[in-house]
DNA sequence: TCACTTGCTGAAAACGTTACCGGGTTTCAT
DNA sequence: ATGAAACCCGGTAACGTTTTCAGCAAGTGA
């Protein structure tokens, strides 16, 4: 009767769905059908199942399902090494929409550059995670396509660079969110607005700058190369590119900085020069990360949705890990000008 | 010969132990003995089998691994909702640690205020992790004790309050840092220093105030509470004691602030009090998070060592998974003052 | 009454791995 | 030469689930 236990029981030990099943006086099966909501199961042994699973705070064994179901109940996330706090936001979002399906997020750090080929598969796949949540610093579509060949269900959450066309996104509107910004900028009477943009190749940095371009189109302004600066969303590129705009024998009198960074160096450096923000230059950020709040004056910024990216994200998985008929959807999620105080009247005409 | 699989088999499936076994001519323990690195394997069978593991690129199912070994190398990390700026520094620190040792994390979001109590046991326990590396908003004891009544096995990083000895922490040297930020503004010449402290009852606040009190005796000064202000770790509290301070007959001529959103809201208040920093007033903040290069003046403040917290963290955890004989360590991590512009030169005398 | 369906339940195979057991084969000191 | 110890490796139970399949009881239509 004792069988050889090939492990210390340690203390601690949970009840399995055999002890459940003994205490019902049911066969596991019946126990895993009304753990699962699945098959048929009377009313009354379902009552009186769900009774002594309460008693014992029975939940399943995830490796055991993991094993058996082939479902693990845990989905992958990679972990972009840079712009931790514009990232955790996601995670949030992710981890808050996770949980009330019942399922967990695994990290995988994408940290070393060059293990990521064998790396991302290895972590995320077999029999480890159900599907993945791909938040990337840049995307090289060499991976994802290597993913998708192995049938990996994925959704590219926030993606920087244009991907294939059958890997579910999701992304903040960017086009609209800067016409937006420089609408704003307009309408408070600047004409001269200058743009610090992130690295020209970007999917973020393409549709801003089209909004942008958009808005003052609308507004019959005729937009200038030279008050356009490409930088890198670094706080450091935003001070070169602040101190660049003011080199200029025509500056600005407003700022659109493609992310909060950009947007924050770009006021230190017209601070720097004895500059008034916002009475002398107007500047608008993108992102609405924690840093907006934290600069003085505080920073007149173009949301993005985070959380809400990331439960989307969890969303559109979901409906990718159910129905396997599935078109590739790309969901853009509206965001919205927070106006504070970096941001004032144009120039008297 | 067809087994009957009863799930369907997507493509996509990876190789198995058994069909390494097969493909090595070994049998499948001498497959698990070389993944695993124990028990004897001669030279050459262990090479064998390493390079046909190689071709098929086979890992370890990890939730077979789980279930069979109780082991799944996976371990659980509870998200604080605040802070997240903060938080995703240790978090990056325990994924580069865990990822070197083959392990990942899962995430456990403490959303709900009063699920915990049954939350943080189902979701961290029962075959999904080894272990837990837990950074808590507050602690309540109560769960602490349940998890250790469990023999789950766990370490706390960042402790907020005093919890049980037996439970392995790791924190910042807190009381020694705050000695290091008020010996400087003492030799700054500033005698009149000010203190914005977190709530009186967290762990924190305890420490740093009595490296600041340190500091000041030792320079002879006595230290007046009119000028240590209790406040919430927000900014916005920030805000509210730096004006509290001036609105002082005998205002300080340097401020403390206990961590550095508090500094960022008394940076605030005393700029809009037309003040300025750090030429009227310095102000040193704690931990030094992103936050403190966004601010104009840059932030003279103490670093928290967050990510070397976070691997700290899993070192012991691991030392605790291997030799259960442990005794609670309680490790420290020393803090390094980092002077940037919001501090000078005090009142001449 | 009989065949058939529907609702419900249990037995048992399978998932991929680890660790124990035991049977060999060397190596080594005496 | 010989017994003991170390080394090597295969067979297999066990881990806790899910899912298929078969069977039974009760209801249904002819």
């Amino acid at each position: 009767m004792a069988a050889l236990p090939h492990k210390n029981g340690r203390s601690g030990q949970r009840a399995t769905i055999r002890e459940i099943a003994e205490f019902a006086g049911v066969s596991i099966a019946t126990v895993s059908r009304v753990v699962n909501g699945s098959g048929y199961v009377s009313d009354k042994t379902r009552m009186a199942v769900e009774s002594v699973i309460r008693e014992h705070r029975y939940t399943a064994n995830r490796s055991a399902r993991g094993l058996s179901a082939g479902r693990t109940g845990l989905v992958g996330v990679t972990l972009p090494r840079i712009h931790p706090s514009y990232f955790s936001v996601i995670v949030a979002g992710v981890a808050e929409a996770l949980y009330e399906l019942d399922m967990r997020i695994v990290l995988a750090p994408t940290l070393h550059e060059h293990d990521r080929e064998v790396g991302l598969l290895e972590r995320l796949m077999h029999g480890t995670t159900d599907g993945g949540l791909l938040v990337l610093p840049e995307e090289s579509g060499s991976e994802l396509r290597t993913l998708m060949s192995y049938g990996y269900r994925f959704v590219v959450v926030d993606p920087r660079m244009r991907i294939d066309e059958r890997v579910p996104t999701v992304s903040a509107a960017n086009s609209s969110g800067a016409d937006q910004a420089t609408r704003y900028l307009l309408e408070l009477g600047h004409r001269r607005i200058a743009a610090i943009t992130g690295p020209g190749d970007m999917m973020a940095t393409e549709e801003r700058l089209r909004g942008y371009h958009a808005a003052l189109a609308t507004a019959g302004v005729l937009p200038d190369p030279a008050i356009v600066i490409e930088s890198d969303w670094e706080v450091d590129g935003g001070r070169r590119a602040g101190a660049a705009l003011f080199e200029l024998a025509d500056p600005p009198t407003a700022i659109f900085a493609f992310n909060d960074p950009l947007a924050v160096g770009a006021m230190q450096s017209v601070v720097a020069r004895g500059l008034r923000v916002p009475e002398d230059v107007s500047i608008v950020g993108f992102d609405d990360t924690v840093e907006s709040e934290f600069v003085t004056p505080l920073l007149t910024t173009v949301r993005q949705p985070l959380a809400e990216m990331g439960r989307m994200g969890v969303s559109l998985l979901m409906r990718l890990l159910e129905n396997r008929s599935f078109e590739a959807l790309h969901v853009e999620l509206a965001t919205q000008l927070i106006v504070r105080a970096s941001t004032g009247a144009g120039p008297a005409r």
